[in-house]
DNA sequence: TACGGGATCCACT
DNA sequence: GTGGATCCCGTAT
């Protein structure tokens, strides 16, 4: 079942929690990729020095906080990798969560052949662990670029899922590289399925 | 296993 | 002109 737009329309700290869990639909064009959400973080905008959008700003770049919650916020980072991040709250409040790291569940050659030029089956142990255990892995094998920032999460190209009801516990830690935004980086923004192989920090 | 540097580019200043 | 919400590979332990 697709959620919809009053899933995304929380608060974000609470959005990535909930988040865990659900599942990540892409329909390519040329076939289906699905993957579980096993880790997020919250950027809380005015408030966070980590955020893109912190003390208000409103570039170009950064507009797409701005939009309607569910919809997808793409960006490029360190010139080569495109991060994942899903809008939240209400629109003109500039919150997004960023999607961490998948668990590969349909298309999962797919994938590596998006990340890797291989067929699944191809790939060495390691290729198989990296698949999608990081922010710019896992827009890789889902094949999400730049083209999907500003996508509308309930339409049917992009969008998410309810997963199976399994229970896990949730660990809440402390986001990853952002040093430089001091105080803001001992905030307690991360969240993670506890014991999942496609965390992509412990 | 852990650390360090290089890759690569566009929005922002 | 600068630098980042990252990844990968080489080198060292």
């Amino acid at each position: 079942m697709k959620l919809d737009r009053s899933f995304y329309s929380r608060d974000t700290l609470i959005l990535a929690k909930e988040l865990l869990g659900k599942v990540i639909v892409h329909k390519t064009g040329e076939d289906i990729l699905k993957g579980k959400i096993v880790e997020t973080e919250a950027y809380l905008g005015v408030i966070d020095k980590a955020a893109h959008s912190y003390g208000g700003k409103k570039t170009k770049r950064v507009e797409t906080m701005y939009g309607l919650p569910g919809t997808a916020y793409v960006y490029l980072i360190y010139g080569m990798y495109y991060c994942f991040n899903i809008v939240a709250k209400e629109e003109g409040v500039p919150e997004a969560v960023l999607i961490r790291a998948i668990e590969p569940i349909e298309g999962v050659n797919g994938m590596a052949l998006y990340r890797y030029g291989k067929n699944y089956d191809e790939l060495n142990n390691y290729q198989k662990n990296n698949l999608t255990n990081g922010p710019g892995k896992l827009s890789m094998a889902l094949k999400i670029d730049k083209t999907l920032d500003k996508e509308d999460l309930c339409k049917d190209r992009l969008y998410l899922e309810e997963g199976q009801q399994d229970k896990f516990n949730i660990i809440e830690t402390t986001r990853i590289g952002i040093d430089y935004a001091e105080e803001a980086k001992d905030f307690p923004y991360r969240f993670y399925i506890e014991g999942n192989p496609y965390v992509s920090k412990l």
